[in-house]
DNA sequence: GATGAATGAGAGTTCATTCAT
DNA sequence: AATGAATGAACTCTCATTCAT
């Protein structure tokens, strides 16, 4: 038996393994695992793993609000140092936008499982929290953009960031395949069909970004 | 039992059946049906299921396949017609393209589970063809959208429909929510968090027209 | 695999194979047996189990329903062949009675859990029915005595039966000790504090009987 | 924390409010609560709840054994006020009966439990000694009675009490339906069909006390 | 070609009890 | 004495797929 976690810190420092341990697992999949073998792969028990979640989906949830957390602290200041016009800031904000998509490997499959997956066993009441945090901040950062875009009002920012993050997902779930199939494509010579996603989402930016002013 | 299939005919349309049955319940329940579920609606026994399709998966992967065959063509005859120059053509597109994905309800509900779900347990192989065939599709359209528009070489065009393409998954999931939630949101009067999907995508779909030529 | 029930006949054979398993091990285990243990003493796999019965409590809901349905049908013979006046019937009647019951060694055990374990358990609809059907039977029963009796009515017959069998089910309970108490008891030469079933049971039917008239 | 219970006093104290919280959750629930919410309903954390009872099943039986002193302890002096003789008793007993036990509602119910639930998990020594205790406190009253009643001897007084109680158990446990079953029962009109405790009862008793003497 | 009985791995969750603090 | 974190066995049920008929 590990050793008690009694103190406020001690928990949240489970907690952190727990996730830990699922994200680890899950990136090495490239699939949900289960509650066993997140529980096993931090050393502890099954049902101490529902001490700290209420469901497998929690876990996962959380793992992706973590990610976003993450992604939304860094974007908050990069989105200031953006050079003048916003046609310019395009190119400058995909770059260091794809930097940090790269940092968050769990992000996009993550957001891939939300809306197959993970939605059908959530509580509604959590779903709905979870889209609107996400809705939230999405305004929050669209307020900052606005301010130092004088073409953009707050709405207007907000959905153009909306639609960069509509966009990002989209070309994600395009362009990306199971590693074993990758293999496959580079076997048979088929690259020429295989887009790249950070390629295409730089392009897909800027575009979208010029037109929208 | 229901007669045998014996000509090749009798056949396709037995696969047919299976694949209707298939589409209708999985509108009528948000998820993929049963194996056993399909063979009833059909009428006919679970293992003939597997006389038509090596997995459920490759049901799921025609039914798609069948949308995007129907979706394709539908885009070709209208992307001839749009009005010049690109940046006025994407209003008039947005609105014929949203009409035609609402007569295909199925198509962006499996797009979404294909890269967290099907994909999972879908061969290689077959994955690959049907990324591939879409790809190719792709490439099709942007070479008729090339051929109308002076502005656009056929590459950049299959570029932009890909982006489009990436927008309406895209966005399609930021904007959904299960029908339970629907009706959540609106008890509890967060409506003005919920965006829509057909604004949205239009809105998109000008500002990536407009900003890529 | 073992060969597949398609007949009627065998699918009613393999259905009275899993509650004959189901009945071994509630007797030899005093306890209700887990599904996965009833279909490995069937020789058949846990899944098929759920193709004969809905549920775990159901199949021993249908194990009560036998030994009910065979105590009914010895019973309505037995009790028009009582001798006359109904106190001279208790005493015979108890005794054919008891050795009804000796053959149907799960039906107290599991009544006792019925109302304590499986009524949790079970849909509302299922258990309703049951109980009707209980009632029915104890009705028709009583209709037959009431015919031999003169001094009885249908409804009076009835109401005796009913606390036939409360004094039954009742007596049981305050009598019966696992196995493994009954051989402390004897060690500790407690006996004189044990009553017996069926002593006690007969001298209660006596008595009932006696002062219903 | 709670402070902790150092006197003797103080842990009788202790021990009563686990017990008060045990009832209390039982009556609300008609199920057996779980030892965290008997803890949480406390006021005390659940490991606690150990230091005073070795198991689960103890608290209940516990909470059985209050019931039974409260019972007999109430039954002593109402069985000698009885009229003469035995058959003219039994009614006037019945409707005083009846009255104690609706005044101890977990009686029955955990009653039914403890042949089929607890008995399970029950130190073979503990259950012994509270059914000897049972059958004690049976013969006690049984003298009582004899005393009061000239037709009785002991022996056969203490009999009469121990079929009244079976009675009472069985009949119980015939009548009674899970809440949510009593409302089906309703709206279906089956209420014929459904038996009246404290009706029946009476009846049985004045019948099993008439033909007794 | 059609059938549908059989399969059985697999998963999530609960909760009485223990024991380090 | 009190705590409550950790435990982990136990259990039911689902369903895609196989294959004997």
């Amino acid at each position: 038996m590990k050793q008690n976690a009694i103190t406020a810190e001690a928990k949240t420092q489970r907690r952190a393994d727990f996730l830990a341990s699922a994200r680890r697992l899950f990136i090495q999949r490239q699939a949900l695992p289960a509650v066993a073998d997140i529980a096993q792969d931090t050393g502890l028990a099954k049902g101490t793993v529902y001490r700290y979640f209420q469901s497998k989906e929690q876990i996962f949830l959380a793992l992706l609000a973590e990610d976003f957390t993450g992604l939304f602290s860094a974007l908050e200041p990069l989105i200031t140092q953006l050079p003048q016009p916003l046609s310019e800031a395009a190119e400058p904000f995909a770059q260091r936008y794809l930097n940090l998509l790269q940092q968050s490997p769990t992000l996009l499959p993550l957001l891939a499982l939300l809306n197959a997956v993970l939605e059908q066993n959530l509580p509604q009441q959590q779903l709905l929290a979870f889209k609107q945090q996400l809705a939230n901040a999405l305004d929050t950062l669209g307020a900052r953009l606005a301010a130092c875009f004088s073409e953009l009002s707050p709405a207007s920012a907000s959905q153009l960031l909306l639609h960069s993050y509509a966009l990002t997902l989209g070309l994600y779930q395009c362009t990306h395949l199971p590693t074993a199939v990758q293999t496959l494509v580079q076997q048979a010579g088929m690259m020429q069909l295989q887009r790249d996603f950070a390629t295409e989402l730089t392009a897909a930016l800027k575009a979208s970004w010029r037109g929208f002013s």
